[in-house]
DNA sequence: ATGCGATTGCGACTCAGTCTCAACTGGCGT
DNA sequence: ACGCCAGTTGAGACTGAGTCGCAATCGCAT
């Protein structure tokens, strides 16, 4: 395991506002940088409580709004429910595009679209913190399957009914 | 009260399916029409409660259910809880700006956004069947306000714990 | 090693949205 | 005009995600 860069800003984040470093926030930490790029917080519990040790639920959520708020991860609402959270590679950003049969999440970055939306802000005196820019649809791999199965706006209508959507495996 | 394009529109989606209009659903429909553009469900209920009759949490929402998937409303993920719901014009589409401060909604189209949003897709191969994008920060009649407050980053920080994400219209 | 503020797990809690089910009703068929 | 019955409703229980309060515990500077 690398010296991990973000490892250490974390460090400074804790260290900055008198917050310590316990285990918890290390398993959390090491965890999360193990592999996973999108991962929701249930995902991360019971990962660390069949791995490590028992971690609460609160402590996940407390630990990923540190991690949130140190800029090392976001918090984005991508689905029906709840929040996801993913890596943030410093510097970087991205937008979604998230199939609804399987629940994918590809990640696009198009800096066109980023230069038409300060000009949007621009026109309206807006000042943007943050965005998001989410496509919903069907993904390459899904195609086949679901235009087989049922005609266009069917499946639009099934795919998202605005109630049950079903919770993804991170891929 | 006009005719109401939409009304038909409604009437006609419940039709093709053995559906009833039910006094409920058009008390609702009315209401919806009668002014508001960003409601949420429980705003609905209150206001519906308070005029014309009791009318059940549930029905508010199996009602906005079919009125999304007619395609009248669209059903958004704006703020950090709950979802958000907006009459559609047909035909017509538009995208978010978001202020942290007054909430205030401010709605814009960019034909070029669009257009670039169709180019992604297709080089992931996805079939996008809708998106949505917004931006958050601080409007044109907050600025003054909040710049004197305090200094960038603590803002952004504070404002925007997480990223904010909506669902979509069928459609 | 000590002390104390930060942190933890637990479980109770909230909030939005969903479900169940018995009672009710819209509107077609006659 | 009427009856019938699938579709609809309200009430309230339920769910799932996320939050909170608190007593016990832990990190770490000294």
């Amino acid at each position: 395991m690398k010296p991990h860069r973000e490892l250490s800003i974390f460090r400074k984040y804790l260290e900055k506002r008198g917050l310590k470093l316990t285990s918890e926030r290390q398993a959390l930490f090491d965890e999360l940088f193990a592999r996973h790029e999108h991962f929701e917080a249930d995902e991360l519990l019971v990962r660390l409580r069949t791995k490590h040790k028992k971690i609460s639920r609160a402590t996940i959520y407390r630990t990923l709004d540190l991690l949130v708020d140190s800029g090392i991860v976001g918090r984005v609402r991508i689905g029906e429910s709840g929040y996801r959270y993913e890596r943030l590679r410093a510097g970087e950003h991205h937008d979604h595009l998230i199939c609804n049969e399987c629940g994918r999440v590809i990640e696009f970055f198009e800096p066109a679209i980023e230069s038409l939306q300060d000009q949007v802000c621009e026109k309206y005196g807006f000042l943007a913190l943050s965005h998001s820019h989410q496509l919903r649809g069907i993904c390459r791999q899904c195609r086949p399957r679901v235009s087989s199965r049922e005609a266009g706006r069917a499946a639009a209508a099934a795919a998202v009914p605005g109630g049950k959507l079903r919770i993804l495996p991170t891929a």
